[in-house]
RNA sequence: GGAGAGGUACCCAAGUUUGGCCAAAGGGGGCAGACUGUAAAUCUGCUGGCAUGCGCCUUCACAGGUUCAAAUCCUGUCCUCUCCA
C-alpha cells in the first residue's frame, strides 16, 4: 500500500538531510515507476552486529528509513550476522576482532529491541545474510571475488593507508565489501542507506548488481552525527554518544551538555522535527528572543519523546531542573541498606563511602573527601577521619550528580 | 624458513645504552573543585592498594636467575608486528 505522495514529493522528503544520493535521476525514475505500477521500492539498511548499542548517530539513518516506510516502501533491515564474523574494516587502522556466533546472536537481539523504537515492526522485513552467505560454495565465492580488482579495493582510503603504512590487511577483509555488495544482489535492493563512511560499500552494491545483471541500487548517504563533545563523530568507543536505550534522565543531561554550536545539527538530524520548525527555533535563538538553554531543553524533550512517552519526558526534565539548575535532589535516589549489627556506633565516613559503593576504595574515598566532593545530609565534609551517626539514615552526595541514601536497620 | 622490531598502569606513550633518586615522565580518558544557563569551554587538583605519623604491599607479557638493589642485566617461554623468501 503506497501513500499517495507524488514521486516528486517523495523525492523532496527523501532528499532532505541527506549527504549524497547516487544518483538522483535514478532515484526519481525508481520512484516514478513504483508510483505508476504500485510496487514499493526495496530499501536496504545493513547493520553490523558488532556493537549492539544504537545511538543517535545510527538514528539519523533510521529516521530516513522511517521516511521511506511512511511513504509505503518496503524496508529491509539486514543484520550482517555473517559479515559480523569478519568485522567491517571501514575506517579502521587495524583488523577488527572476529565475533563468535554467540556474541552475534546476543547482539542481534539487542539490536531488534532498539530498532523498533523508531521503525514500524509490522512493516519491516528483517533478514540475516548468513541465510545466503553461509551456504555459498567456494566456486561461487571465487566468482564473486573475480568481479572486483585489488587495485580498486585499494582505492579505499582505509585500506590504502594500512597498505601504505605497512599494517596488515587480512584477505578476508577484502570480502567484507564484497559480501555487503552481494547482499544487495540477493535482496534486489532499489536503495541502500548508510552513513557517509559507508559510501564505498554502498557503491560496491551498485557495481555487483550491474555485474549480476540487475538494475543498480541507489546509494543514499546520510551525515555523520557529531558526538556530545561537539568535535568528533559520535561513537561508542569515543564515549561521546547518546544511546537510544539510555534512561531519559541520562539522555536529557547529555543533550544539555552538547556545545551550543552543535545544537542545530542535532535539531536537524536527531530530533525528527520538520525542517521549517527547526529553522524557526534557530532563528529566534539567533535574534535573541529565545535563550539557547531553552532551545536546548526543547531539543532534549524532542529527542526523548522519540523514544519514551510524554510522562517520562517530563520527568527527565524535572529531574534535570531539580538536580542541576536548582542543585536540589532528584526524585529517585538509590538506597543502600546496612545491617546495624555489623556496624559500630559511629562508623568512619570513609568506610561508609566504600561499602555503599560511592567510592571504589578507601584511598578514593579519602581523595574525594579531601577534594571537597562529598556531602552528608547536604553538608560538605572535608575531614578524612570524619565519622557519622550509624543509627540513622544518611543522604550521601558524591560529586554533583551521584546521590545515595544509606540506612541502617 | 630467514632477518628485525616490540610487549610498561584504563588507553597511547617515555624510561631499558650508563641497574638504585621509578608506583614509574608526558598526553588522552576518568573523577573532584572553581566558574557557568549547561554534565560545554576555561582554570586547578587527583588518578595502584592498605595505612594516613616519614610506613608497608602488589605492579612494567610470563617463569626463573644475577645483585645489597631490576621495568632496566642474563636464561627460557608465550604473544604481536614488519621485511625477505
Amino acid at each position: 500500500m503506497l501513500v499517495k505522495a507524488s514521486p516528486q514529493e517523495q523525492f523532496e522528503l527523501i532528499k532532505m538531510n541527506t549527504e549524497e544520493i547516487i544518483n538522483e535521476d535514478e532515484l526519481i525514475q525508481k520512484l516514478q515507476r513504483s508510483y505508476r505500477e504500485g510496487v514499493p521500492l526495496k530499501i536496504k539498511l545493513g547493520f553490523d552486529p558488532s556493537a549492539p548499542d544504537l545511538h543517535l548517530g545510527h538514528a539519523v539513518v533510521l529516521h530516513k528509513i522511517r521516511t521511506f516506510q511512511n511513504l509505503g516502501h518496503q524496508v529491509i533491515v539486514l543484520l550482517g550476522d555473517f559479515t559480523g564474523r569478519i568485522g567491517d574494516p571501514t575506517g579502521r587502522s587495524e583488523t577488527r576482532p572476529q565475533l563468535t556466533e554467540e556474541e552475534i546472536e546476543a547482539n542481534a537481539k539487542t539490536y531488534k529491541e532498539q530498532l523498533f523504537k523508531l521503525l514500524d515492526e509490522e512493516k519491516t522485513r528483517l533478514v540475516y545474510n548468513s541465510t545466503w552467505l553461509s551456504n555459498m560454495t567456494f566456486a561461487r565465492v571465487i566468482e564473486l571475488a573475480a568481479k572486483y580488482s585489488v587495485a580498486r579495493m585499494l582505492e579505499r582510503e582505509d585500506f590504502a593507508r594500512r597498505y601504505r603504512e605497512g599494517y596488515s590487511i587480512g584477505i578476508h577483509e577484502f570480502f567484507y565489501p564484497l559480501m555487503q555488495g552481494y547482499d544487495s544482489v540477493e535482496l534486489e535492493a532499489d536503495v541502500e542507506l548508510g552513513a557517509t563512511e559507508q559510501k564505498f560499500n554502498l557503491l560496491m552494491g551498485r557495481q555487483l548488481q550491474r555485474e549480476y545483471g540487475q538494475e543498480p541500487q541507489v546509494a543514499l548517504t546520510l551525515p555523520i552525527l557529531t558526538g556530545t563533545d561537539g568535535v568528533q563523530k559520535m561513537s561508542k568507543s569515543l564515549g561521546n554518544y547518546i544511546g537510544i536505550n539510555e534512561p531519559p534522565e541520562e539522555i536529557y543531561g547529555k543533550v544539555m551538555s552538547i556545545p551550543d554550536e552543535t545544537m542545530e545539527e542535532y535539531y536537524h538530524l536527531a530530533s525528527g522535527m520538520p525542517r521549517e520548525e527547526v529553522e524557526e527555533i534557530m532563528e529566534s535563538v539567533r535574534e535573541g528572543s529565545m535563550h539557547p538553554r531553552d532551545a536546548k531543553m526543547k531539543l532534549a524533550r524532542e529527542i526523548i519523546s522519540l523514544y519514551y512517552g510524554a510522562d517520562e519526558t517530563k520527568k527527565a526534565e524535572r529531574h534535570f531542573m531539580q538536580v542541576f539548575q536548582q542543585q536540589g535532589l532528584p526524585d529517585d535516589i538509590p538506597e543502600v541498606k546496612f545491617n546495624r549489627e555489623e556496624w559500630p556506633e559511629s562508623p568512619d565516613l570513609v568506610k561508609v563511602l566504600v561499602k555503599s559503593g560511592a567510592a571504589a576504595s578507601n584511598s578514593e574515598a579519602r581523595r574525594l573527601l579531601q577534594q571537597g566532593g562529598v556531602r552528608v545530609d547536604g553538608e560538605r565534609v572535608n575531614d578524612i577521619n570524619a565519622t557519622v551517626n550509624g543509627k540513622k539514615e544518611l543522604l550521601l552526595q558524591v560529586g554533583k550528580r551521584r546521590f545515595l541514601k544509606v540506612r541502617w536497620e
